[in-house]
DNA sequence: AGCTATTCACGTACAGCGTATGATAATCTT
DNA sequence: AAGATTATCATACGCTGTACGTGAATAGCT
């Protein structure tokens, strides 16, 4: 799929690019993304914008979930008839690609002339961040993120920390794509206790008395040994969802590969 | 309001408890995990077992993925009306903690007498073929993976493999926890390659399709240099996406880990 | 053998979902 | 004023998970 070899020419260098179908949905929902609509000036005013229908929808996936993210919700907060948000988004899927790229807007990407690792920290430390405040971008179960560009601004700026130093291209994509699956894994164990917390309402720990009947009922000591041992000496502690010293760690294994390959 | 603890005899419905969101049963749900029922002897037999619900879930998600997993479709599959399913398994997401635990008792775990780097070497490529093997489980967004006795021995025999090291125990979680999220994020990207390559359908190729269309009308490269620069250099090729390589050398750095923990 | 308790099977129904269709209302250009 | 263009939204369809309740099958007990 990927094309081998140098390309000079990146609007042709699409791997087969003429014989691959481009369907108008898809055409469309892009230029959506790249190209938002500027009002036409005739017709009937609209009572929205399409970001209001964006802000509006992330404001309930921040609030409630991805789950409980629905169109008739979404149309109900904006006052408006379930079927208006069609006028503004083809469907469901574009408003969710709309959602994740206005939130990696928010994110401050490292300068490019911080050195590779304050880049690739700061890199690190924002999608932490964002995670934290939109867990749901945790729950869009995709196999890669949306082609949006705040999305591709957070690639090119993460791809840039290490671009310059003595690492080969294909390296410089798996660290990057190292680090970002490390985030998010940490991000979701992170979000996980404040989310279980949640389920049951906050103050009530009624699902922590259930769960905990689980570790009476169920934890096997003899099954999982290790395990035991481990908790008891509080290698399970919150503070392990922490960001800062894996991702030093992290760090310290890029900065070996770097220095072998120079 | 709060107070509707919990209630062994469930016949009389209280009067209101249904305002109240209560959490999810989770005693229930993980008996049905921990102690599978024995057949009871007494009253009609049964058509099916728990284990043939469990195996058409996974053979409808193995061919065509999570979202086309519902319970009537799994019913269809064997023959049996929609809700007797329901004699089996409490709902759908009690079946997907099943089927996530009867995919995972498939792994091959790392015996206790290998070397621990040896035993992790295991540990990963073993999820990482099961994640080729049943893709839908990378689909499966969860915060964590289900409390279900065969994805504990995964953890346990992650563990073990380094437990024994001069590592901290935190330091131990850390870093399984990181092989993992390695792990799950490359197979990610391999699973979205071969997922695109089979011209078997999935809604998947739609991301290269769509790729097409943004390479050709909206990638400026102006805006993401850096990605043109890798792309042209081949970096982006689909190599990339194996195991091997990537996972030696996030080895070396647990080598390091540990030796600096010595 | 008959009775009864227990378990399984499943038809029906309901609330919710995404969204296709088409009627209606508002605002532009002419 | 007329026509073109656009936004709004009621209705409806097919889908989902599953609550409810009825009926069928089978076990042990009398």
């Amino acid at each position: 799929m990927s094309s081998t070899g140098p390309d000079p020419e990146p609007p042709e260098a699409t791997p087969a690019p003429d014989d691959v179908p481009r369907p108008p949905d898809v055409v469309r929902r892009l230029a959506l993304l790249w190209n938002p609509p500027q009002p036409s000036g005739r017709g009937r005013r609209a009572r929205l914008t399409l970001d209001d229908v964006v802000a509006a929808g992330i404001a309930i996936a921040d609030a409630e979930g991805l789950d409980a993210l629905s169109m008739r919700k979404v149309a109900t907060r904006l006052g408006v008839g379930a079927m208006s948000l069609y006028t503004y988004v083809p469907g469901r899927t574009e408003l969710l690609d709309l959602m994740i790229d206005r939130a990696f807007a928010e994110l401050d990407l490292p300068s490019p002339d911080a050195s590779w690792r304050d880049g690739l920290a700061q890199h690190a430390r924002q999608h932490w961040e964002l995670f934290q405040r939109h867990p749901w971008v945790l729950q869009t179960n995709m196999w890669r993120l949306p082609l949006t560009p705040h999305v591709l601004d957070a690639q090119e700026a993460g791809l840039r920390t290490l671009v310059d130093t003595a690492l080969p291209p294909r390296q410089v994509v798996e660290i990057v794509g190292l680090v970002d699956a490390f985030v998010r894994g940490l991000a979701r164990a992170s979000v996980a206790e404040s989310a279980e917390r949640d389920a049951s309402g906050m103050a009530n720990d009624e699902y922590w008395t259930s769960m905990s009947s689980f570790w009476a009922d169920h934890f096997d000591p003899e099954r999982y040994p290790t395990m035991l041992r481990i908790w008891n000496a509080g290698g399970f502690d919150v503070e392990s969802a922490s960001l800062d010293v894996p991702l030093e760690r992290l760090l310290d294994s890029v900065e070996m590969a770097i220095e072998r390959a120079r």
